[in-house]
DNA sequence: CGGATCACG
DNA sequence: GACGTACGTGATCCGG
């Protein structure tokens, strides 16, 4: 049967931007940077695998001038320069695509997009299908029948539809209503005063452009009649800038661009000389099986994988052996759940070298059917012969110093592990952390996904072996072939890609960062999230009842106001009582679903005007979330084998550095309402202990005073003055002495805005002052303290040079936004450029303290334990008995493991902790 | 499963 | 008055 061809076009200077700004710089040895090299090859390569199409081309801008800037002089004239190591990858890039096999187009004179244009409509002549590759909006009016988009940036398909939510009308009216909204990056003109949202009302109202124009006479809004009369040349100027001429001369036939293998040699040599190790290993998958006599490549291993299942222990002996040989062994755990701490043990994988590794079974089920002898009997076994003999082994390889132990998010198998009576696994390395700390959070730190980006393999997906869904089966009932295949390659998989990303820390600089801050906080965390923290179920259950009791009685009254029963929970339905039905004043549609908002401002400014349904809406919001998410949840978390409740720390989660706290997440127990603190009333000390807790004053504040070295916030510091206060006198004028409080409100509020990266709308916002007022406030902040502006200056040139920003410690946090084309975008980056080291480095002195926190503990001979950690505060448990000592050796810990220094060693801010005591966390705080 | 809302630092 | 609003998280609920 013929099937219809397929070709894809690929708009080459996207993707080339988008892998630039994706990775970190990444040199070869020679010295020529080939981090958009590198993205581009794995992303063009990846497109290979998984299009259906059958036709490929890259399309690419020839050069600056073309046929709109003689239209147009200014046409993308302000266009800023590529960075400057990017310039010397272009040409390499169209090396990589003709290793490829793929062809390249280019035309002097035109844009990519032109090119694109005239080979979709060829292609649609021959009766092809066409899919566009480029997040590129100016494409859109390409998109009709047969013709599609595939947005690379969010992996999502641009059909008729989702042009009409980006503007409004139709892809054959998108020139139109760009011609009228005109493009302030690219220097489109269009008519003043008129944006995206206007012009495809207009267009949709009139038709087209030309019938517009022709009645703007009739436009009922003067001054819009008289821009859209005064500007008519300017939109059709702006039109046949937008418009893309798809009547270019053809240089190929459709085809010419069929889909071809590369050549096996010509791709081996480009991928070496670029030192692409890990994607030469793909090359057989690509070009097909090599030819025999093929030199073995650095990345060699095994063509087939070496998997074994053992089920003996003199079956292990060998496999220890090995592991402690070799001296790294990779190890992966098998249970039936993913609550680590209370999972059972169902089998462990090793691995010794890449493509060989085997598994234990542990605790295997005989397979299982419906009726029974209908098979057979079972035969085993099932499980290893002498699990204790097993589990000794084991044990003592976890335990030798002398090997490695590399696992891929390890902190889960030391739960597992500890499960069992093995509590010591040293020394150790998690590829995950590895992975987080080298590439932050440009992408995921999952098994599959890093194995899919460094090694081109494939793994098989757990639910390939467990199913999903209703019929998912534990791992204990996986047959032992299966399981073996699955496990096998988690330890295999674990340990090449530690091969590939243990080298990088060096390489990269990173060392430190990983060694110092991350990977110690592995067995830390484990310790913390094994500890828990007690909590009192009956406080949390008379608390139910309390917020239960008044959210009925604020339902009642709620329902009576309303005239009629409805779900306060929903907004929707709350929104069409309060705007629908009793027609309330200032209502706010969100742009996106055109709902109505009833989020807290809106509600509150009604409730201001004196309405009271809005009023109590507020109060019963409070309770349900207090309820919900708070008194009844903990409940169900709380293990009844510990009394105690037990989170799971995220540390390969934030973009900044921070922790992250989830199932249950514990950073969020509330505190600022009189209501919601009631619920740290629950988390308690047991018999004969107290909760002590200690939290950084100001931290972040400190680090902006040192990062951006501002003298006179660092002698507020050193003086221990009240910076608030301090500030309120700086940019209001007034004496620190009988200040008014609204004063250093908003002082304090502008300190806050910025570690945010300021903006005089947030500002205003927050402080519910005109924007020009909140304007004027940071123009007087940024006279006093001009070396504000001068910080942030320097991280948003740092990030655009180098693609991320640095802690004072020197964990990266990458910045991909920063060059973004969107303003918006862009400005929503800088804003995260400004806070992240800001952020990230309170985030690293804490860590610095909790990792030291254990040693000094044990120095002075205590048994107290660390139990939470929220950003800037330490929970401790304590026996009554070692307070008077721990008291004092937390706040010194906390204060001086880290010292803010300049360049001399001198202490540039000094930190401060404040501490307290108490028989629950409501009354340490 | 995405959006709205709201708890924390 | 075009664009859309401060930085970083996670949990719960609604509604398609």
């Amino acid at each position: 049967m013929a099937v219809s061809p397929h070709l894809t076009l690929v708009d080459g200077s996207g993707y080339i931007f988008r892998a630039y700004h994706s990775l970190p710089p990444m040199t070869r040895p020679d010295g020529t940077p080939v981090n958009a090299v590198y993205g581009f090859t794995t992303m063009l390569l990846k497109l290979m695998a998984d299009s259906a199409s059958d036709h490929l081309a890259v399309v690419f801008d020839a050069g600056r001038r073309t046929f709109r800037t003689e239209l147009y002089p200014a046409y993308k004239a302000q266009r800023p320069e590529p960075p400057e190591d990017l310039v010397p990858q272009f040409a390499v890039i169209r090396e990589a695509v003709r290793a490829l096999n793929v062809p390249c187009l280019e035309r002097e004179g035109f844009e990519a997009d032109d090119l694109i244009a005239t080979y979709a409509r060829h292609a649609r002549a021959q009766g092809a299908r066409v899919t566009i590759v480029s997040s590129d909006k100016d494409l859109m009016q390409l998109v009709r029948d047969g013709v599609d988009m595939l947005d690379p940036m969010k992996n999502k398909t641009i059909g008729p539809t989702e042009v009409m939510e980006k503007f409004g009308v139709p892809p054959t009216r998108v020139v139109d209503v760009q011609a009228l909204a005109g493009d302030s990056v690219d220097n489109v003109p269009g008519v003043p005063g008129i944006g995206l949202k206007t012009a495809a009302q207009l267009i949709s109202t009139y038709g087209d452009l030309d019938t517009l124009l022709a009645r703007a006479g009739e436009i009922p809004q003067p001054r819009r009649r008289q821009m859209l009369q005064e500007h008519a040349d300017d939109a059709r100027l702006s039109r046949e800038l937008v418009r893309l001429r798809d009547d270019l001369e053809i240089s190929e036939t459709l085809a010419d661009l069929g889909l071809t293998k590369p050549d096996p040699e010509t791709l081996r040599a480009f991928l070496s000389e670029n030192g692409f190790r890990s994607l030469l290993a793909r090359v057989e998958a690509v070009c097909g099986p090599a030819p025999a006599g093929t030199p073995a490549t650095a990345a060699a291993s095994p063509a087939v994988d070496d998997y074994h299942l053992v089920t003996t222990v003199a079956a292990l002996e060998p496999w220890i052996a090995e592991a402690r040989h070799a001296g790294v062994v990779a190890v992966d755990t098998e249970t039936n759940s993913l609550k680590a701490r209370t999972a059972t043990l169902v089998g462990v994988s090793l691995a010794t070298r890449p493509g060989r590794a085997c598994y234990i079974p542990f605790a295997h089920q005989p397979p299982h059917s419906g009726t029974l002898a209908l098979d057979g009997p079972a035969t085993g076994p099932f499980a290893i012969d002498d699990r204790d003999g097993a589990l000794a082994l084991l044990g003592e390889l976890l335990a030798d110093p002398g090997v490695l132990k590399v696992g891929h998010n390890i902190k889960f198998d030391l739960h597992v592990f500890k499960g069992v009576g093995l509590d010591t696994v040293a020394p150790l390395d998690d590829t995950m952390v590895l992975s987080y700390v080298l590439d932050g959070t440009l992408h995921g730190h999952g098994m599959d996904e890093l194995a899919e980006r460094h090694l081109g393999r494939t793994t098989i997906p757990f639910e390939a072996v467990c199913g999903k869904g209703k019929t998912q089966i534990t791992f204990d009932r996986v047959p032992l072939d299966k399981a073996l295949a699955y496990a096998a390659e988690d330890a295999d998989v674990t340990l090449r890609l530690h091969k590939v990303l243990r080298p990088r820390l060096l390489a990269e600089r990173l060392v430190r960062v990983y060694e110092t801050l991350d990977r110690p906080m592995v067995p830390l965390l484990a310790a913390m999230e094994q500890a828990g923290v007690m909590v009192d179920p009956l406080r949390l259950r008379a608390l139910s009842e309390t917020f239960a009791r008044r959210m009925g009685d604020l339902e009642d009254e709620i329902h009576g106001l309303a005239g009629h029963p409805f779900n306060v929970a929903s907004p929707k339905q709350l929104g069409e009582v309060l705007f629908d039905e009793m027609g309330l004043p200032g209502g706010k549609r969100s742009s996106k679903t055109g709902a109505w908002s009833t989020d807290a401002q809106v509600l509150d400014t009604l409730a201001g005007d004196g309405h009271v349904l809005p009023a109590r809406v507020l109060d019963w919001r409070q309770y349900a979330k207090l309820k919900s998410t708070y008194t009844d949840a903990l409940v169900e978390d709380i293990d009844p084998a510990t009394r105690r409740v037990h989170t799971t720390y995220g540390l390969t989660t934030t973009s900044t550095g921070r922790l992250s706290s989830n199932d249950p997440n514990l950073q969020n127990i509330p505190i600022r309402s009189e209501d919601g603190r009631k619920i740290r009333e629950a988390f308690v000390a047991p018999p004969g202990h107290r909760l002590v807790s200690a939290d950084y004053s100001q931290i972040e504040l400190r680090l902006v005073a040192h990062v951006a070295d501002i003298k006179a916030l660092r002698d507020a510091f050193a003086h221990g003055q009240d910076i608030h206060a301090l500030t309120a006198s700086q940019v209001f004028g007034v004496p620190i002495e009988g200040m008014d409080p609204l004063l250093r409100r908003r002082a304090k509020a502008i300190n806050f805005g910025i570690l945010y990266g300021i903006s005089a709308h947030g500002l205003a916002r927050q402080l519910g002052i005109t924007r020009g007022e909140a304007g004027a406030f940071i123009e007087a902040y940024l006279a006093r303290f001009p070396e504000i502006q001068a910080y942030m200056d320097r991280v948003k040139e740092e990030a655009r040079a180098k693609g991320y920003v640095e802690t004072p410690f020197g964990r990266r946090i990458p910045t991909p936004g920063i060059s973004d084309r969107n303003p918006v975008a862009r400005a929503m980056a800088e804003r995260q450029a400004i806070n992240a080291p800001i952020q990230g480095g309170a985030a690293d002195i804490i860590k610095r303290a909790m990792i030291r926190l254990p040693d000094a503990l044990a120095e002075a001979g205590l048994t107290a334990r660390l139990l939470l950690q929220v950003h800037d505060e330490l929970i401790v448990e304590v026996p009554k008995t070692e307070l008077d000592a721990l008291v004092p050796l937390l706040r010194r810990t906390m204060r001086d493991t880290v010292a803010l220094t300049d360049d001399k060693g001198r202490t540039t801010v000094p930190l401060e902790v404040d501490v307290g005591v108490g028989g629950s966390w409501a009354e340490a705080h």
